[in-house]
DNA sequence: GTTTGTATGTTGAAATTTCAACAAGGGGAT
DNA sequence: ATCCCCTTGTTGAAATTTCAACATACAAAC
C-alpha cells in the first residue's frame, strides 16, 4: 500500500488525517487494489454494492447502458476520486451503472460497511472518513445536478453551449479541453453523435466557437 | 416545537435516535418553522445555502428555472424529507434551485453547521445525525440517478414508458397514482406537454396504458 | 345553474433529431 | 510509405419534437 499513500493523502475521503491516522485507517479497510485494462470495468452493473472504490491511477467512466444498447455518460473520474459511495451509503443491493476504466487504471476496493462501521480502537479516525464522504457524495450530487441542468435543455445546441459554459466556467478560461471525444460527449449530452458534429460545425461557421477535437474555445457567448 | 416531534420522529435524519436524544438535538439545532402558502418558496435559487430544510407538512417540488423560462423539476417532497442538504454540506454559496409549495406547507430551516459541528455535551448525537445525513444525500443521489435513466431516452414515449415503469416497481403495482399533472410531469421528463399528452392518448388507443389523470395503469409492458 | 379558471387533449406546420451511410483526416504499426 | 483503425464531419430522408392555437372537460365559486 506504500506506493499509494501520496495519491491517497489527496484523496478526499482522507482529508483531514494525519499521516499516521491515515495508516491506521488503512489498516481497518482492508483494501485491495485491481489493475484494469483498457476497457476493462472495474464495476458491473447489477455487481453488489457493498464497495467503494477508489481512483489510483487513470481514468474511469461512469456509464449505464439500456436495453436498446444506448449508452450514457454519467461522469468521469481521476486519480483520487470515488466511486460506488453513493449506492453503498444508499443501501442498495446491486449497482446500475458500470464504471470502466478509459485508459489503463488501477483502483482501490474497500468494503464499505469497514469505513462506516467504527472498529474500537480509532474511533475518531471512522468519524472522520464518515464526515468526509459525506462531503464526498454531496458534491456528486452537485455534479448530477449539472448534468441534469445540462441535459434538460431541449435542443443539441443548447446543451453543447450549456456544457461549454459550465466548463469554461469552472476551468476559469473561454479555452479549455474537454475529457471527452465527440461519442462520449455525445452519451454525455443525451444526444446523437452526428447531430452534435453538425451543430459543432455550425458553431464554429457562425464564429461563435472553435473547437478542434477536444480543444475548445467559446468566441462568443450564447445570447450575444 | 412540540407539535411535530411525530413527524420529526419519523424523519430519516433523526433516525435511531431516542425520544431523549431529539429532544436534545433539536434543542442543539435551533431551528425555525415557516409557513407556505401554496406556490410560496422555502428557498430560492441563489439564497446562500446554509440552510437544511425539512418538510413538516405539505408537499414542495425542487425545480430549477432557466433564462428562457423552462422549468424542470427535479423532485418532490413528502414530509419528513430533507431538501437544501447536498448544497449545504458540499460548501456551495448559493443554492442553484427553488423549492416551492405546491400546496400549503410548513418546514423547519436548520443551519447545517448546527448538525455536522460537534457540540460539546452531546457528541454521539451530531454523530449520528451526521451518519444519517450522509444515507440521506446518497439516497438522494439515487434519485437523481433515476432522473437521468428516464430523461436519457431519447422518445417521449420512452421516456414517459420508463417512468411509468419505475413508478410501477416502487408501487409494487402496475396501477398507481403519480405525483404530477400534465404540465409537472412533462417538466420532471423534460419534454413539451402537448406532445406528452399526445403520446399519452397514442399508448391510451394502442391499449398499452389506462390514464386517467394522475392515475395510470400499465396494461402491456413496453417491449411486448 | 352559470361562470370562471385550470387541466388536458388535439392538430398542423416548422424546426430538430435520429438514423444510416459514407468521406476525410490522424496516428500508430509494420 | 502503406495499411489499418478510429475519430470526426457531412448529408439526406424519415421520424419526432416543438410551438401556437384552439377544443373540451372538470372543478370550484358565485
Amino acid at each position: 500500500m506504500k506506493e499509494y499513500f501520496d495519491i491517497l493523502r489527496a484523496c478526499p475521503l482522507f482529508r483531514d488525517m494525519e499521516p499516521q491516522e491515515l495508516k491506521k485507517a488503512l489498516e481497518c479497510l482492508s483494501a485491495k487494489v485491481s489493475f484494469l485494462a483498457k476497457g476493462e470495468a472495474a464495476l458491473r452493473e447489477g455487481d453488489p454494492a457493498n464497495y467503494v472504490g477508489i481512483v489510483l491511477a487513470g481514468r474511469l467512466q461512469i456509464e449505464r447502458t439500456d436495453f436498446f444498447g444506448n449508452r450514457s455518460i454519467l461522469a468521469q473520474l481521476a486519480p483520487g476520486e470515488l466511486f460506488g459511495e453513493s449506492f453503498a451509503c444508499a443501501g442498495v443491493k446491486a449497482v446500475p451503472v458500470t464504471v470502466a476504466a478509459i485508459e489503463a487504471a488501477e483502483v482501490m476496493l474497500v468494503d464499505c460497511l469497514s469505513i462506516t462501521r467504527s472498529c474500537g480502537n480509532a474511533c475518531h479516525i471512522h468519524q472522520r472518513m464518515i464526515f468526509n464522504l459525506l462531503q464526498i457524495v454531496a458534491a456528486k450530487n452537485l455534479l448530477f445536478h449539472q448534468k441534469i441542468e445540462v441535459t434538460s435543455k431541449r435542443t443539441t445546441r443548447e446543451k453543447l453551449m450549456a456544457y461549454l459554459m459550465l466548463q469554461a466556467k469552472r476551468l476559469g478560461s473561454l479555452e479549455f479541453e474537454i475529457p471527452y471525444n465527440r461519442q462520449e460527449l455525445a452519451d454525455y449530452l443525451e444526444v446523437e453523435r452526428s447531430g452534435l458534429s453538425a451543430e459543432i460545425g455550425k458553431l464554429r461557421r457562425q464564429g461563435a466557437i472553435e473547437a478542434e477535437r477536444r480543444r475548445f474555445k467559446i468566441c462568443r457567448p450564447p445570447g450575444a
